[in-house]
RNA sequence: GCCCCGUUGGUCUAGCGGUUAUGACGCCGCCCUCUCAAGGCGGAGAUCGCCGGUUCGAAUCCGGUACGGGGUACCA
């Protein structure tokens, strides 16, 4: 299967506004979107809100806020507008009813007045006799008397189209040739009784009023698209679009811990609390990029750290691997890290500021001693991160009010017994009688602080240094100890040597 | 029931008829080292779901089968 478009390319991600945007749903955005942009083409964001009982306001905002967070451009779309908005489809009603007027009106789809209970049992009879279970097309060929004395007794009919009978066949971009037989893909319901039109009228509609030539989804919809398939080519009888079927491609799921699809409601598909974890746009969507694809080897050597560019440019459709893949929260975890290590220090520094602020260690805007103290304990943080907000945790005796500075009890317990404390007086005395006029600088703390401990005590590093980190930093587990006492400063590094004797 | 899709170490993945079956995350060990990371080195872990067939030769091609998933809606 080639991967060479004859003409431009126009690719869409349309989701519904309902709950939480998960990461499945991210996924399959990045796949589409990276397709549209390595081919040059045109990207859609679309919203399809057709369904009031379900869609909401607040959800189409977040939709909204996470593209832009993992930063997924659209040129067109809601909140940018385009040639072919609107982009909501509650807004595109009037349009559906006409597509579905014309439908009838070309006898290309009809009335159908089953009621629910007649369609169930007559699907319970086709069950039990081993066939397909769908629509039977009783109501099909209606004539116009018979319509009437339906509507006499006051049923009020859905729309169905017309399936022709025929099979289907179609060159999914993923999963290669896939057939259906006609016996399986029977006469589907595009309005409801109520006259709203349903996702399977609006969603090819749009497609084909917005020229979208390529179709990228989850593989839930996989078995709709001989319905879809069939909506296009009626839609070239009617006039409706340019005529032509894109081109489908079916993207596998993103499953979750167990062997079942990531919902909406698990935590970790929800996409806002990898932002507010500290994940980077660039780190979540590098590894989501690895579920289901990866970067062709060059020379050899494969490699699975990447940007958003270097996945465009190299992003070929029929690399998708059709399987469905579990969600791994800790190599999605490792591979921020590594996002995180290929920042420079002043973009790190940049993105930490959020993370600070909602810890309330650093004020809105921050000061410019706060600035410049987190462009000078940053570099101490910088590789031993993963995510984001781990650098509040590690810095955070560096930013503290004096009064709210706490020693982990554990750690306390641990370091600094009655050995340890004696340690911690040692240095204590070691780092008071460096002179004043003298600059206090890692390497003259560390001179002071192995003289004293190592030499002097005759100490091992760790044993000399375990009991000062937790007096000083509040932690055995902290950023270099040298730098950050010279962060720190002498004065706070006394009062907290002392208290903690 | 019927239809469709999928199946390579715990997880993700490379592989497109001939490899000691690739790499990553995780795990274990060692080195580095003031803690933790990062980095370096090494290791354990896969009879490529199973059975047949084609072929000199199959993870790769074909057929079946099992298991998993999806669809079968007046949801999307």
């Amino acid at each position: 299967m080639t991967d060479a478009p004859t003409k431009p390319v126009v690719a869409r991600f349309c989701p519904s506004p309902t709950g939480n945007p998960h990461v499945g749903m991210a996924r399959t955005a990045l796949f589409s979107w990276a397709f549209a942009r390595h081919h040059g083409g045109t990207f859609v964001f679309r919203i399809e809100d057709t369904d009031a009982s379900r869609d909401n306001q607040e959800s189409y905002d977040l939709l909204v806020d996470v593209m832009r967070w993992l930063g997924l451009d659209w040129d067109q779309g809601v909140e940018v507008g385009g040639p072919d908005g609107p982009y909501r489809q509650s807004e595109r009603m009037d349009i559906y009813a006409d597509v579905a007027q014309k439908l009838l009106d070309a006898g290309l789809a009809y009335k159908a007045y089953d009621s629910a209970e007649e369609l169930e049992e007559r699907r319970d009879a086709a069950r039990a006799a081993g066939l397909p279970s769908g629509y039977d097309g009783l109501h099909r060929d209606l004539t116009p008397e018979q319509q009437a004395a339906y509507e006499a007794e006051g049923r009020q009919p859905v729309i169905r189209f017309k399936m022709p009978l025929k099979d289907w066949t179609f060159d999914d971009l993923v999963r290669g040739e896939i057939t259906f037989g006609s016996e399986n893909v029977q006469d589907f319901v595009i309005v409801r009784a109520n006259g709203q039109p349903l996702y399977t009228l609006t969603n090819p509609t749009d497609d084909a009023l917005m020229g979208i030539t390529h179709v990228l989804r989850g593989e839930d919809l996989l078995s709709s698209t001989p319905r879809q398939i069939a909506l296009y080519e009626a839609f070239a009888q009617i006039g409706v679009g340019d005529g032509t079927t894109p081109q489908f491609g079916h993207l596998p799921y993103v499953m979750g811990a167990g062997n079942k699809k990531l919902s909406k409601r698990d935590p970790e598909s929800n996409l806002l609390g990898y932002r507010d974890q500290g994940f980077l746009p660039e780190g979540l969507l590098n590894y989501l990029a690895l579920l289901g694809w990866s970067l062709p080897a060059v020379e050899g050597v494969e490699r699975d750290v990447f940007s958003l560019a270097d996945m465009v440019e190299a992003f070929e459709i029929s690399r998708v691997n059709p399987n469905p893949a579990r969600f791994d929260l800790q190599k999605c975890t490792a591979i921020n890290g590594d996002h995180i290590r290929l920042l420079s220090g002043a973009e790190l520094q940049e993105r930490l500021v959020p993370s600070f602020q909602s810890a309330g260690l650093v004020s809105d805007p921050p000061t410019a001693d706060e600035t410049s103290l987190l462009a000078a304990a940053v570099p101490l943080v910088h590789e031993r991160m993963a995510l984001l907000n781990e650098a509040v945790d590690m810095l955070r005796f560096l930013f503290v009010d004096e009064a709210d500075f706490v020693i982990d009890e554990a750690d306390r317990a641990k370091q600094l017994d009655d050995k340890g404390l004696e340690v911690a007086r040692a240095a204590r005395e070691a780092l008071g009688a460096i002179p004043e006029t003298a600059e206090w600088s890692t390497p003259t703390i560390e001179g002071a602080l192995r003289a004293s401990l190592i030499d002097g005590l005759g100490l091992k590093p760790r044993l000399a240094f375990g009991p000062v980190r937790v007096a000083v930093t509040g932690s055995r587990i902290s950023p270099p100890l040298f730098e950050s006492i010279e962060l720190l400063g002498r004065r706070r590094t006394f009062a907290r040597l002392d208290a903690a004797l």
